[in-house]
DNA sequence: GCATATTTGTCCGTATGTATA
DNA sequence: CTATACATACGGACAAATATG
């Protein structure tokens, strides 16, 4: 950060806020923020985001702010009320089983394969299960759901597809939505630690078939406990 | 459903005008117009949308039309290239590969249970089949490659999930962009009505697991051929 | 149910930065 | 290198819809 200070300081001081160095623009870094916002849950379901409010705490105008509220209700994060303005995305039950649907037609489908899944490919798995493990031994239940969901969308991953890669994220992070709805997010991933771990270990030793129904088993365990939150 | 009813119906009776009658947003019909155009191949692959003279054309102010092109870009049937405008995108062999990545993944999915498809499910399957006989015998090659996707879509969607209508709808799309840059658009779907009709057949017996399967050598044809294309 | 205040939808003008002939 | 065209972003305006008292 101070490092970076320096550098990016003399910058956006000469060029306002868009460097040379960062090649998005406005609108996108307004979405970025948001959608994370959305995402850790500091915006949580229900809530309307204010073009005045928000616009005037960003420091970015109104028309900015409505392109970057166009994107974020193509992703599903809000909801774009005709005249009565965009809300973050509450889901409903039959989202939620609508979620796993696909979740349940992709996540193992990057395991269907017959050849071993690369070191390329189990690398960023264990970095996430080590994530998990790390944020579980600190308490940071939340953090723990974010490994957790790296960890499926490197799973994902392994089908080699940009689309994929695209529908997954997609998928993972309208799922946060559903967490933030719950009464105690943090405590929901956790159980699940260990049943990544038992994957990656399937996936390790070569043994897809048996990873692969790991994996169902797990999306259909999630499932069920969200659904019985709801 | 029936017990929201109550609460909800009485309001979408009043207020839902918004979604029966009408009224979307002129951003969002803007963006419908350009969907459409692009679709069609009347706005081709590599254009450049400029802002000024499209919304002169509609009759729409810039920030306007920016807001429809924040749309269509996340659906990449068009790219935004910062500085320099939003061009109608140019697909790759990569994207091909890659489209029907995800489509072996998702059509054949919809076939995988055992249940024989339901008479609702079947109706828009024969309805699609029906318009490409007619638009072949008319000599009318685009509208075959319509109807022709309608029956994919239709596959797609006997899955029963809204999220896979939905990206099936975009997988689609981009693929219209792909036969708008071959030579003879019209001359490519023309076999495959009779490949379409021999899944249908198949269905209609109840034989899934050989309607699968031809949709899945229908599939690696299409990909072979379109691949060969480029 | 009404009158008012607030907020969104849309358009316009303009200043600045960027890309390109 | 300059000139030109264009995108980016801002702020103001006003009508229409919605929310509020």
């Amino acid at each position: 950060m101070t490092a970076r200070a320096d550098d990016t300081g003399v910058l956006a001081a000469l060029a306002g806020d868009r460097s040379l160095l960062n090649r998005s623009s406005t609108v996108e870094r307004v979405a970025e923020i948001l959608r994370e916002r959305i995402i850790e849950g500091l915006l949580r379901p229900g809530e309307r985001l204010s073009e005045d409010a928000i616009g005037r705490a960003l420091g970015v105008s109104r028309n900015t702010l409505r392109e970057s509220f166009r994107l974020l209700s193509h992703e599903r994060l809000v909801v774009h009320e005709l005249n009565r303005g965009v809300f973050v995305r509450t889901l409903s039950a039959e989202d939620v089983t609508d979620l796993y649907r696909v979740r349940k037609l992709i996540e193992p489908a990057a395991l269907d394969g017959d050849v071993p899944v690369s070191e390329e490919g189990l690398r960023p798995l264990r970095a996430a299960i080590a994530a998990a493990a790390n944020a579980a031994a600190e308490g940071r239940g939340a953090d723990v759901g974010t490994a957790n969901m790296r960890f499926h969308q490197a799973l994902a991953a392994l089908a080699g597809s940009a689309r994929i890669d695209t529908i997954m994220r997609q998928l993972l992070a309208e799922l946060r939505l559903v967490f933030h709805v719950m009464d105690r997010p943090g405590e929901f991933h956790a159980p699940y630690l260990d049943r990544n771990r038992e994957i990656l270990g399937l996936l390790e030793r070569g043994e897809l078939q048996q990873a692969r129904q790991a994996l169902l088993d797990y999306l259909a365990d999630a499932e069920a406990r969200l659904l019985a939150a709801y």
